[in-house]
DNA sequence: TGAATATATGAACAGATGCTCATATATTGG
DNA sequence: CCAATATATGAGCATCTGTTCATATATTCA
């Protein structure tokens, strides 16, 4: 056992520790909100659900770039998609995603600020 | 304005949601954890500090491997390092980091749960 | 000082990733 | 049914990533 830390040590983390198949999930998790264009889109429908065209609208991309990453969300569990015409609405299915881009951006927030000064 | 949701429009999210730059911040964060190497890493810090041979026999990587994955943990400011004689000891350098993988760790644990029946 | 131990760094490479283009599929209205 | 609109999918490609190997740097101890 070591001494002091910034950061007190974590008991929730460590019981995790040795769960291959739940570190593996998490960081598949983390790696959806690893991409500017995906984490747009997540952002956007923490907003309220989209359309596939109002979210191309939003990020530069093409209708297929979006499409593609759809699909990677959708996959993976954390957007749903139901259809309404010719539209497919895409929504968020996971609470726990808002709550950590909430917390990743109060992070970058601060991180932004201080190196600009 | 949409109907239903499943999640509840965010409005911390939304506040950030034209500020490219720390958009890109916070992905560099989820980045930061997406790969299984640096997650283990960063998990293990959680825990208390450790020198990079103790983190080269948790994770199954070359000590070079390690040395590399710190490199960019510490250009991130994810971690920072201390000499103490030969060893170089890191810890993490962040508070919220520890608050994501929680979230980020039990939110996992709950997926592997459902899928595994 | 020189050998042993610990860590860092650069080069190189295989594999993954994100994008666009072209095209397929689905839905609506005439 | 046919054209128009919206979305999905597959191929191809340039770029990025994570790893290892070889080597450099740092520290301790005899």
């Amino acid at each position: 056992m070591r001494e002091e830390h910034l950061v007190k040590p974590d008991e929730v983390v460590a019981g995790y520790l040795a769960n291959e198949d739940i570190i593996y999930e998490a960081t598949q998790i983390f790696d959806a909100l690893s991409d500017y264009t995906r984490f747009q889109i997540l952002a956007a429908l923490c907003t309220g659900s989209r359309s596939v065209s109002e979210l191309k609208e939003l990020c530069h991309v093409s209708q297929s770039g979006i499409s593609h990453q759809l699909r990677l969300l959708r996959d993976r569990g954390l957007v749903f998609a139901r259809r309404e015409g010719q539209r497919v609405i895409y929504s968020l299915a996971d609470e726990h995603v808002a709550m950590l881009m909430r917390v990743g951006l109060e992070h970058a927030a601060e991180a932004v600020s201080v190196e600009g000064e």
